[in-house]
DNA sequence: AAGAAAGCTGAGAACTAATCTCCACTTGTT
DNA sequence: AACAAGTGGAGATTAGTTCTCAGCTTTCTT
């Protein structure tokens, strides 16, 4: 079972020929381009033609689009999954949170299939259950510091994130710091303050699944 | 010229025979009903089967979509409005633009093609003249209140407006309250308050048109 | 009541667009 | 040089929308 060859995965098949693997990076490298500015709505054409090749390569390397997008998108995953554990280093459970909502929302604009994939399809729970334990603690201290409105919910958190990122993916051809001001606005909304209005009954988990999931693209 | 039927439009052609005006009447009807439910990206065949009738009567009656949206929803872009107008009254001048935006998004949330048809397309204009002024003024009086945040912009009404409608939408099959959670965290963040962030520049008309454009189904 | 005019239907033409396959051809390896 | 691996991209397939038209039905007029 040894393999010859470092880039070989364990107990994987024979590696791939020289430009049969130069063809695969190329893939890999087209698809983060094409994902980042048209999201996972984009067409395996659309990565073929970005990566000069032919659609059938991309078909024979990776089956499905499923396939490719985990390929492109996990090592960004990973980063933005641990961008909730890093938030708890804040000197204040107001300025992690507010700090993690902005950097959250810089990437997702910045790269609108990661947005697609953190928050829609299977890959949600995964990003989902790594961030929601940290970001959890980062609402009850920042309640109890006094300093975030006690009807705040973890659960509204990705709600947020699709609303300041539709408006980062709408506006980016024209105004493409527009999403900022909206989520400065929303931010503000999330302070504790004497004369904050009733939010009402919070979602649950099951409902933020589902309303995400109509959302985005669905794949 | 004299038109010997009281339903006839004065310059108009002969009056429909009278099974043609009851399907008119069904043809609108149901347009009414299926672009509330599935906005003005539904397509010409739906209206007709909601209606009851083949689809080559609704083509017969309305040349393009475009017209039949005219005629469906010319009232209740009318009494959109005007509201505006009516909240002037409010004895503040932060009730007034809280109710405003209260009411205007309900009606969206209710009715999402008066959404597409407010928002979007070649009615936007003529909604957002009329709506301007208004609420120009109200903002202006709010600001000198001292209620509203002295950085808020006209402007950023019909992006509040999408971002809350966008909820509404795809959440009304789960929680159709959504909405109203996500708009009283904005409506908070729009109150004058001793530590709100800096939104930054204020975003232009061209601007705001460009981003509602690419956002709504175009026609 | 019967002819003429108006209206109705819905299969399907014409278009757009995406996913995925297949095989004649090219390239790399040994 | 021979063979296996890899490639390209036309096109089959599926799906969805807009819009038309020939053959049939209903209403109106006299």
């Amino acid at each position: 079972m040894a393999t010859t060859d470092g880039r070989a995965v364990p107990g994987a098949a024979r590696p791939l020929r020289r430009d049969a693997e130069l063809n695969r990076r190329r893939i890999i490298e087209a698809a983060r381009e094409v994902f980042a500015t048209r999201g996972l709505a984009a067409t395996l054409d659309d990565v073929a033609q970005h990566a000069g090749v032919g659609i059938g390569t991309v078909y024979r390397r990776f089956p499905t689009k499923e396939a490719l997008v985990e390929v492109a998108l996990e090592d960004r995953l990973e980063e933005l999954a641990g961008l909730a554990e890093a938030a708890l280093l804040a000197p204040t459970a107001w300025e992690g949170l507010t700090m993690l909502i902005c950097r959250i929302t810089d990437m997702h604009a910045a790269d609108r299939g990661l947005r697609d994939a953190a928050l829609g399809g299977r890959r949600r729970a995964r990003v989902g259950e790594r961030m929601a334990p940290p970001v959890r603690r980062l609402v009850e201290r920042a309640q109890a510091e006094g300093t975030l409105r006690g009807d705040f919910d973890v659960h509204d958190v990705p709600l947020l994130m699709m609303m300041v990122s539709e408006i980062a993916h709408h506006s980016e051809r024209f105004r493409p710091d527009t999403y900022v001001r909206y989520r400065q606005l929303l931010l503000d909304g999330l302070r504790a303050a004497p004369s904050t209005g009733d939010l009402g009954e919070p979602l649950t988990l099951e409902d933020v699944d589902a309303i995400v999931g109509r959302w985005l693209p669905n794949p």
